[in-house]
RNA sequence: GGAGGGGUACCCAAGCGGCCAAAGGGGGCUGACUGUAAAUCAGCUGCGCAAAGCUUCGGGGGUUCGAAUCCCUCCCCCUCCA
């Protein structure tokens, strides 16, 4: 029924529902029963929004996308909705400012930077899923006849109501722009239920304020049902957040986040994570998940890298999960970083005369300033091609290039850059 | 428009003329121990090729030998009143 590749599962008999619950991505649903009777009949078409505020998606959006996919493999059709139009306004839900707005522009050029992320997890083929863009929509919007019939559907006391609003509010208040996002997010799953029939509505346990509100609007102007499901907020068990890490946001673009550092990130979770973490970001069988996740002592360790290389090889593709792989088996083991690892270059000259190893450091964005850097090295925590540095003032020159023409620089143990000479 | 309160480092928060590069907590980082885990313990956490020094307490100006601390002014936030 499954196969451990990732080839598409048709499976007619099993419950997306079923699955989805089973593999830990519901936290809620508007109408479970309902929802699960209607899935179980017949193909359903349902939406996911994503905002458009960066050029590419982080690994936060993941966990949403393997559910989409989860969706098409049992015969639904998911939408990724971009929010061309929304992000113009700017989302207050789980912030505590208000988001900065960008132009048309900006958010077109972002839009084509994660279009091809989309693809990892989604089959576009035929009808099999849709990218669609709400700009095409609220843009023609007029602002009477949007008033007229989408605001008097909606109460001020009941927007009110709702956490993400009422966070903003205690917080210090926002802008009727921003109040009014609940509206246009509600126009959007009334527009798609309209247009493309659709009839729920996914995401993030923080967007279950707007969407419920969007099922409430369908419900009152079209009489029609409208479900809505949102996945728990996904942290470490030690409270990192997903896509967050040391050096910053993990993102999906491979320029931004290179797929080693990915690979990396999973590959670091913590032990109570790896079950979890093997449901919601591999497509592996459920009683592979289970054995891979309670192993004990190395092997829960080996899990980790099959999680990792899993997890990469779905988001970056099989040459880059092995690329990550391979770099890390590498560094972990001593030898020189190959070119999976993140690299910097110097010039050559520059080299030659001999660089202060706290500026090497700083240019590898290892440390951020030479102060840093001594304090590090003070404390033994900044090593060079495996060797630690005792020395702040030490100047590293050409010598130090490995056989590859690289020299390996290591912030801790897990940390790693390769710098080499142009 | 009026009255009051407030803006301190990544976050919370103390300080209210020198002993303040700024207490305390959180977070983060590094080390030890391990399995690239957790827990625990220890250290570090403004910049500077660590030497003098430099820049920081919303912005600008002033008083003073000396200002996060006092004065003026501007900006921003909160509460109440109109």
């Amino acid at each position: 029924m499954y196969e451990r590749q990732g080839a598409l599962i048709e499976s007619p008999m099993e419950n997306v529902l079923d699955i989805l619950q089973e593999r830990g991505f519901i936290q809620e649903v508007s109408n479970p029963e309902r929802l699960r009777e209607l899935a179980g009949r017949q193909p359903i078409t349902l939406y996911w929004g994503y905002d458009a505020t960066a050029d590419s998606l982080h690994a936060g959006s993941v966990l949403s996308l393997m559910m989409l996919s989860w969706f098409q493999r049992c015969g639904h059709r998911p939408i990724a909705l971009a929010g061309g139009g929304t992000t113009l306004i700017g989302d207050p839900s789980g912030r505590i400012s208000s988001r900065p707005m960008l132009t048309e522009e900006d958010i077109e050029s972002n839009l084509r930077g994660i279009r091809p992320q989309l693809e990892h997890f989604l089959d576009f083929s035929g009808d099999r899923a849709l990218a669609l863009n709400n700009l095409d929509w609220l843009k023609p919007l007029h602002f009477i006849e949007f008033m007229r019939d989408i605001g008097t559907r909606f109460s001020i006391n009941e927007i009110l109501r709702l956490e993400a609003y009422r966070t903003r509010l205690e917080a210090g208040g926002m802008t009727f722009l921003e109040l009014s996002y609940v509206l246009i997010q509600s126009y959007d799953f009334l527009h798609l239920n309209k247009s493309y029939d659709t009839v729920l509505q996914v995401g993030g346990s923080d967007q279950w304020g707007n969407s419920i509100m969007g099922a409430d609007l369908i419900r009152r102007v079209t009489g029609g049902e409208a479900f809505v499901l949102v996945t728990p907020l996904v942290e470490t068990s030690t409270g990192a957040k997903m896509g967050k890490s040391a050096t910053g946001t993990v993102w999906l673009d491979p320029e931004r986040t290179p797929p080693y550092e990915y690979y990396q990130w999973f590959r670091n979770i913590p032990d109570a994570d790896v079950e979890r973490f093997l449901s919601l970001f591999t497509y592996f069988p459920m009683e592979e998940v289970h054995r891979l996740g309670t192993a004990e002592g190395t092997a829960i360790n080996q899990s980790k890298e099959i999680l990792a290389h899993e997890a990469t090889r779905i988001a970056h593709g099989q040459e880059a999960a092995d690329g990550a792989r391979d770099a890390a088996l590498a560094l972990f083991g001593g030898a020189e970083a190959s070119e999976s690892v993140p690299t910097v270059s110097i010039e050559r000259e520059q080299l030659a005369k001999g660089v202060p190893v706290t500026e090497l450091f700083k240019l590898a964005g290892l440390v951020s300033s030479a102060n840093e850097a001594r304090s590090l090295i003070a404390q033994g925590g900044l090593s060079l091609n495996g060797d630690a540095v005792t020395d702040a003032r030490a100047r590293i020159d050409e010598q130090a290039l490995q056989q590859g023409g690289s020299i390996r620089l290591s912030r801790g143990r897990k940390r790693h850059m390769r710098v080499v000479a142009s």
